[in-house]
DNA sequence: GCAAAAGTGTTAGACGTACACCCATGG
DNA sequence: CCATGGGTGTACGTCTAACACTTTTGC
């Protein structure tokens, strides 16, 4: 394919592939901790055939690295993200043993409890605990252990935590979800306080009534308060997109006409 | 990166290259404020011949993207850092307009004062202050930017202030330091407080005599208290490699007292 | 009424900030 | 002896961990 060669093939020139890591927090079973959950798919091809795999593709040399990411993202688990963010680039020779040498973009995504909810089971897809995983394809457990490290200690919460629960929510649901990613006990009043103060939240006017005590009052993320905080950044020429995580950076470059179609796949949902 | 060649048809796989910005203090100069500068090396052919771009080169299929940064930096600047971590992947399509379709994995390296001050002028490499650069080639201003954005935003303090600083160093440079990198006024007494209470720094014994008035003491980061301390996260199979960030962070990093209390020293006043 | 969760109050200490102050030195 | 930066003391506001407490519901 591209330029007839004699040389080995680990001698090719490096390939480039988009793979993502998708967290959401695990469906409430009673009243047992909640877990963070991922979605795995199984292989359909040799190497590692039959064993569990992040979803991933090639990078089309059209597509900037998040559309391929979302795009690939959406044709194997039927997911579309509302969260998308890069998290690491993987390119040593040696995660492809023999192989051709591959360098994968690594995303990761966050889903709310809703989303997850309303998939249909599908085929060679399925949700798996954080610390109840299968042996994985690849060196794809080190990249899952990264997306989890940097998800408890590199990430501001409140964007996170904004993705993950779903709205609209109870302070109890925000409070479970922050301890099951800090993985430690927060004391849920001064948790309560800290969050109505924080002036991120503002009440639906709903309540929850669930079990037989009072009910909780609903709350949902105010607009616009998490946008351009300087937590984030987007790489110029990225602007036009509207996942949730993009909001500011230095503004130049608007809509680019190549983008503009997935621009609009994105805003209608 | 910059081996594009722009003849070549923008349907092929995309290539992908290695690009690096080196951040160090600019040196003092009389008593003025002390920036922070990067080194820039002028393109030798087209396109952009002649401006001014960040160090880098193509990824070799027998190096990992680490080891290729190292290279393309040494090659390139004679600078031999110390610290090397892995910034972002810029991918999308308009940045090579017309060209192959280029992928560059960004690293970031940090220097001391003492190894600037060593170097060989070297021709078509010169050092820029972060607000006073020239136009650069490519979307290179967009990769500095984010450079000094992370810098000033998500990077925990004292691992970079200790790159950048080099040893021995009294607590005025490192006070002088961190206000170039937070870009703001900090309390001197209270900075002092906050780096003695925090247990990372240790005296050498000596002093610095500069200037007519009192001798400052001369101090150094104390081994160890910023290894493996949870902040950083290394892939697996990169450990062996002698860089200062690389410790060995597999993603189960208990309590970082030592840390958050070194992160607070540094970042709040 | 009772259990369970929602939600409020209160206190003690840790920590950041501001700024006044003394100390050592070279000129 | 004084200008300059090195280095210390201290008082005050803010944030937060800890935990006792009251309120509202279903059964």
């Amino acid at each position: 394919m591209n330029r007839g060669n004699v040389s080995e093939r680990r001698c090719d020139p490096p390939q480039v592939g988009v793979t993502s890591v998708i967290l959401a927090l695990e469906p409430a079973r009673g009243h047992g901790r909640r877990r963070l959950w991922l979605p795995l798919v199984r292989r359909v091809r040799e190497p590692f055939l039959g064993q569990w795999a992040l979803p991933g593709g090639p990078l089309r040399a059209d597509r900037s690295l998040e559309q391929s990411a979302y795009e690939t993202l959406a044709s194997t688990t039927d997911l579309r993200p509302r969260y998308l963010e890069q998290l690491y680039t993987f390119g040593d020779p040696v995660r492809s043993r023999g192989g051709v040498p591959m360098v994968s973009v690594c995303y990761w995504a966050l889903v709310g409890q809703a989303d997850v909810a309303q998939l249909e089971p599908r085929h060679n897809v399925q949700w798996f605990a954080d610390d109840d995983l299968p042996p994985l394809a690849f060196d794809h457990r080190t990249i899952v252990d990264y997306a989890l490290w940097r998800l408890r200690h590199r990430m501001d919460s409140p964007r996170v935590v904004r993705q993950l629960v779903g709205e609209p929510f109870t302070l109890r649901q925000l409070h479970a979800l922050t301890e099951a990613i800090r993985g430690e006990r927060i004391d849920v009043a001064n948790y309560r306080r800290r969050m109505l103060a924080s002036g991120l939240l503002e009440e639906t006017g709903g309540v929850s009534r669930e079990g037989r005590q009072r009910p909780a009052a609903l709350y949902r993320f105010r607009q616009g308060t998490l946008d351009d905080d300087g937590t984030s950044w987007v790489p110029a020429g990225c602007e036009g997109e509207r996942l949730e995580r993009i909001s500011a950076a230095p503004a130049n470059a608007p809509a680019d006409d190549a983008l503009s179609s997935l621009t609009t796949a994105l805003l209608h949902d």
